[in-house]
DNA sequence: GTATAATTTTACCAACTGGTCAACTAAAGG
DNA sequence: CCTTTAGTTGACCAGTTGGTAAAATTATAC
């Protein structure tokens, strides 16, 4: 009853799109409007507050992230530790895609809007928080795999270095970003199984070398 | 000859420590006077916009930065590897502090306006961009010293090593941030080195394990 | 075909944005 | 002591900020 329209999703991936080139205050509800092709009195009618749809923006491309990148990553069937490569891959290619259309590589939506606003808003802060730790739980599952196949040693710790990954990938795209470079994200990638061997290996390496 | 003050320098801490614990544009100019104790006027009699500050502030916590941890770390007699965690110790402690006494961790005054600014201020990005260079030409001076001791192998290959650390770096305080925890710092900490051994022992560690 | 519920529009708000300017004041140098 | 130079002040600007409220419009289900 009454009618309906898509407003609601036009504004969302307004947000996703503007916020996410620029930054969450250097976008305004009105550009926000503009973008969209709605009043601000809609805006209003649908969310209470610019907080709001920019925490369900991050709803959204969170699902987004985990149904075009996470999901097929790691239910493709390549070798376990070739998964990471793999989510390497599609993550220089989007940043990549970014840069051709924009000009900017634009990093990672999540990293950008925790570094912006965590400080300030407590509830965008923990929504971030949950996805980085949902994020890094998909790492540890490949990582048990990985040891369970023999292809990691058995000391490896797969909270640790799930999270160490994810970390890197982090700190990656945000050195790609100040380069506006997604090579860089080429060159650094090559480096993240290294978090996998465990610091066991490590000191042995050492001694050995 | 006229007359001095500290209004400059005033106005350049305060915009490190207003920017430094929330961000770029949650900052104005007005907030940015009236905690340095200064009138509008006299902003715009010292700086031109409030981003040509936000450079000056750039330069000044760069050099702090420099002077108060760098130098101290890679001058001190430790060994060289333990070089790398004593930066991590003192990045620890300025974190833990931080967060003592501002109920929040604030992360990396570089990583922080990298993100918000870089697709919006080119000025910017290319000052960050240098600044993170030269970071890792030190961090690369210990590896290469690291090296010549025989501590690390002879096939390591410094300037990517040196670069993926300061990329971990920035991660691991991205994490650390949005879990508003300086422990995360101390968790992740103990994966740094292992981004120093280079593919070739990676490799020979997983046909060994 | 009309009642009803959902959506859209318009006009509005006070507070604040970054930035300007001319008048004013204080100190250092000669 | 008085000129010069540097620093300070407060009033002002146009544009924008996030947000409100009520009237007007539309689609849908009955």
């Amino acid at each position: 009853m009454g009618r309906t329209s898509d407003t609601r999703e036009n504004l969302i991936n307004s947000a996703i799109e503007l916020i996410g080139t620029r930054s969450y205050n250097a976008v305004g509800v009105q550009e926000l409007c503009e973008h969209a092709g709605v009043k601000k009195g809609s805006f209003y009618h649908f969310f209470p507050s610019k907080r709001d749809l920019t925490l369900e923006a991050l709803d959204l491309i969170w699902r987004k992230f985990k149904e075009e990148t996470l999901d097929p990553v790691f239910d493709s069937n390549v070798s376990t530790l070739d998964k990471f490569e793999m989510l390497l891959r599609l993550s220089y290619e989007h940043q990549s895609d970014m840069k051709d259309c924009t000009g900017r590589m634009t990093g990672c939506g999540f990293g950008n809007l925790a570094l912006e606003l965590s400080t300030q808003d407590e509830e965008i802060r923990k929504k971030i928080e949950i996805i980085f730790c949902e994020w890094t739980k998909y790492m540890e599952i490949v990582i048990v795999q990985a040891v369970k196949e023999g292809v990691l040693p058995p000391e490896t710790d797969p909270a640790a270095t799930s999270q160490a990954m994810v970390a890197y990938i982090e700190g990656m795209t945000l050195l790609g970003k100040t380069f506006n470079d997604p090579c860089m994200l080429k060159r650094l990638g090559e480096g993240v199984l290294q978090l996998c061997i465990s610091r066991k290996d490590t000191a042995e390496a050492h001694s050995a070398g």
